[in-house]
DNA sequence: TCTCCTAACACCTTTGAAGCGC
DNA sequence: AGCGCTTCAAAGGTGTTAGGAG
């Protein structure tokens, strides 16, 4: 999602009350003592010294850079905790939120409007001196911070990957969501769970409506099997595959024990693995 | 006139309390 | 009493828009 995201430049929106970023961060970390506790803290770096403008087609420098904010970051807040605790699951960063009120008290990440950012994790061992902390950065999350969103494909792509923007997807009217779009089976849907599966398999939509749910499935703790298997369900929901669903759309006894051997599925890394070739 | 910022808005998901049956 | 499930309302996260500031 990130690699996506940085082909079109990165923007992330800031507002005074603090905004979430999307995509967020989340590291899967290896290599800790699993006995050691650690403190895992994240800040955001200004890359360079410039601002910069959009010019409608790509951004461009536009003068010096304002003196970036010092002393904001966000320390997890299941920090600390033991190395084996970090490394068996994905360590999310969601909460973390942007503001641009240099008077913010909320002790958000403030940020500069039309600036560069690259985030950065720091593994701090709570237990050592601080000169043991260590500092891991990824090029393709670097981000230039905005109040409105300037390029029409970054704004797309956080409409098509976050579920919260869900109400803005295809068939909206121009500035205002859309209502309902979300996906309940009609009688007629829940009728037909095998006959009518060839006719509707040729839906053209179809196909991008499960590359939506998979990319939104992306975003699910490693930790929580019930959103991995609620995205098992909501997957075979869509697809309609394999009658699974009652008519209250709840899946019977049986598929819900053969799907909850879906414990193959440690991780929604899995999950995303073993639905990916139904999907492309 | 232009660029950037802000607040209000409608729609969405998430969360947690309350109620119910076993 | 405890547990699991469902329902529902409130809280909070979205992008859009109009209008304001400089």
């Amino acid at each position: 999602m990130w690699n996506e995201f940085y082909r079109c430049n990165t923007e992330m929106v800031l507002t005074k009350q603090g905004r979430r970023m999307f995509p967020y961060c989340r590291y899967w970390i290896s290599g800790l003592n699993p006995y050691l506790k650690y403190i895992l803290v994240m800040d955001i770096t200004p890359l360079d010294n410039q601002r910069y403008k959009w010019n409608g087609k790509w951004w461009e420098p536009a003068g010096k850079a304002d003196p970036h904010v010092l002393g904001r970051v966000f320390i997890h807040p299941e920090s600390p905790s033991t190395g084996q605790y970090w490394m068996h699951q994905p360590v999310s960063f969601y909460k973390l939120k942007l503001t641009n009120n240099i008077l913010d008290q909320e002790g958000h990440i403030i940020l500069h409007s039309m600036h560069r950012y690259l985030p950065r994790l720091h593994v701090v061992p709570a237990e050592k001196s601080p000169e043991v902390i260590q500092t891991f950065t990824f090029p393709q999350t670097e981000f230039i911070a905005v109040t409105a969103y300037q390029n029409f494909q970054i704004t797309q792509l956080k409409i098509d990957c976050n579920p919260f923007a869900k109400g803005f997807r295809e068939g909206t009217v121009p500035g205002r969501p859309v209502k309902d779009l979300k996906h309940k089976p009609s009688e007629q849907e829940v009728d037909a769970s095998s006959s009518k599966n060839v006719e509707e398999n040729e839906d053209p939509d179809r196909m991008k409506k499960l590359q939506e749910l998979f990319k939104m499935s992306e975003y699910l703790d490693g930790d929580k099997e019930n959103d991995i298997f609620n995205s098992v369900r909501d997957f075979l929901k869509l697809t309609k595959s394999t009658p699974v669903l009652d008519k209250d759309t709840k899946p019977n006894e049986d598929d819900l024990k053969r799907y909850k051997n879906m414990s193959w599925c440690s991780s929604a890394e899995e999950a995303r693995s073993a639905l990916l070739p139904c999907l492309f």
